[in-house]
DNA sequence: TCCCAGACTGAACAAGTGTTCAGTAGTTTG
DNA sequence: CAAACTACTGAACACTTGTTCAGTCTGGGA
């Protein structure tokens, strides 16, 4: 007589066939076992860094059997590169929303708060992201740099077309501004006495960065005194 | 009969009283087992980070048993503890040797040089530490911070005591400039074609920050056209 | 109806983790 | 000299890790 294999315990329906489109938006008891892992593992992740997350804590976070990781994506590495392919998809899309209508640099201030001011957890992934050595980092910021020289080349155009500074670096000091407090979030928090990342802060942050790469630190204040 | 304790291997004399005084500079050998332990601990601990490196690896590294650890420092977290207290202490050295005296903002350049350029293992620390949750990660990033409002009081008054963006942002901004190459360096040395922390490069990198922040991008060059 | 493919499981595996412990070798102190 | 102290060790501890495996359950096609 077997142990007693107990009750069947809770098991989505199969299936296979049905690609569940906007599953970003639905609860996480209906998706796939294989994407509840992936949520979970995400928001794990997100918080611990990969090498802090066991197998086990996602699985268990998503309500299911550590050996079903291996069973979806192969390997731990596997559910990695799952999650990194969602969240590179997701920040695309983000980036592609708020292409050329908007105002100078507006569009700037735009990708700083839908991507990193809404999701915490997409912040802090993408915090872990950058700040590894693998090609899949160096990818994403080539993706960003190319999006900081096209911003700036629309400010160039508009302010006289010139660039005073270092041209080739401009690109590298404008995502400095931008990602630097996201990188940073966990030790400039402390030293701040409003979330960073709220609207306000963030509409107020973007502003600030405007004013420096226009006019530098010195130059006309934003209000004419005139 | 014991199972042939073997030769003893070796074993630094024992010297408690001799508080040895610039062992930066002696060879690992020389050290303390203390000492090498903790210089192990420092060159893994930046190549690989915390969590990432093992007792056992950090006692192979400097030669030694894993149990040795505990017995200097109590726990791996008191090793971290230790290894901390002696790159702030750098830290703290190189920030004081550059005051005053220099001039402006080439100071600035200074601090970057000395404390990011010259040592790769301080940078790869640093870059771990600041991107960690920690009350030490905080408390170090305050310190930058309050180096860089001082830089930028210095450089308010020379440029007319007039901050125009905004003021409590300013020295964030000005450390997001500085500390973005360090905390990026993975990701942005594939997009570069000379290594980044080379000593043009840098000084490159310090004269595009300096223009920036006092002219921004489309200020005047810093070779006058006339 | 039977059968199969796939989702999913609990139990176990080997390997690696931080830590403990009894004990050895050398130096200092009495 | 003996005792105390310190640096240091190898072997083992309990625990966690990623992964494997045999097997159960379910839905759909034949």
């Amino acid at each position: 007589m077997p142990p007693s294999p107990a009750v069947a315990p809770f098991r989505a329906p199969t299936r296979r066939w049905h690609t569940v489109s906007c599953m970003r938006a639905m609860p996480a008891s209906d998706l796939t076992g294989r994407a509840r892992l992936r949520e979970a593992a995400l928001r794990l992740f997100a918080e611990r860094g990969f090498e802090a997350t066991s197998v086990r804590a996602v699985a268990t976070a998503a309500g299911l059997s550590p050996a079903l990781v291996v069973h979806h994506f192969g390997s731990k590495e596997g559910l990695r590169a799952a999650v990194d392919a969602e969240v590179l998809d997701r920040i695309g899309t983000a980036l592609r929303d708020i292409d050329g209508t908007e105002e100078l640099m507006v569009s700037l201030g735009a990708v700083s708060a839908r991507m990193f001011g809404a999701d915490p957890l997409l912040r802090g992934y993408l915090r872990r992201v950058l700040l590894e050595e693998s090609a899949s980092s160096a990818a994403l910021f080539a993706r960003l740099l190319a999006g900081a020289q096209i911003e700036l080349d629309r400010l160039a155009g508009a302010e006289g077309g010139r660039i005073g500074g270092d041209p080739q670096w401009a690109p590298f000091q404008m995502l400095c501004l931008i990602l630097g407090p996201l990188l940073l979030e966990p030790v400039m928090q402390p030293n701040l006495d409003q979330p960073m990342f709220n609207p306000q802060v963030l509409a107020r942050r973007s502003a600030a960065n405007q004013q420096l790469l226009r006019h530098g630190l010195f130059g006309p204040p934003p209000t004419a005194p005139g």
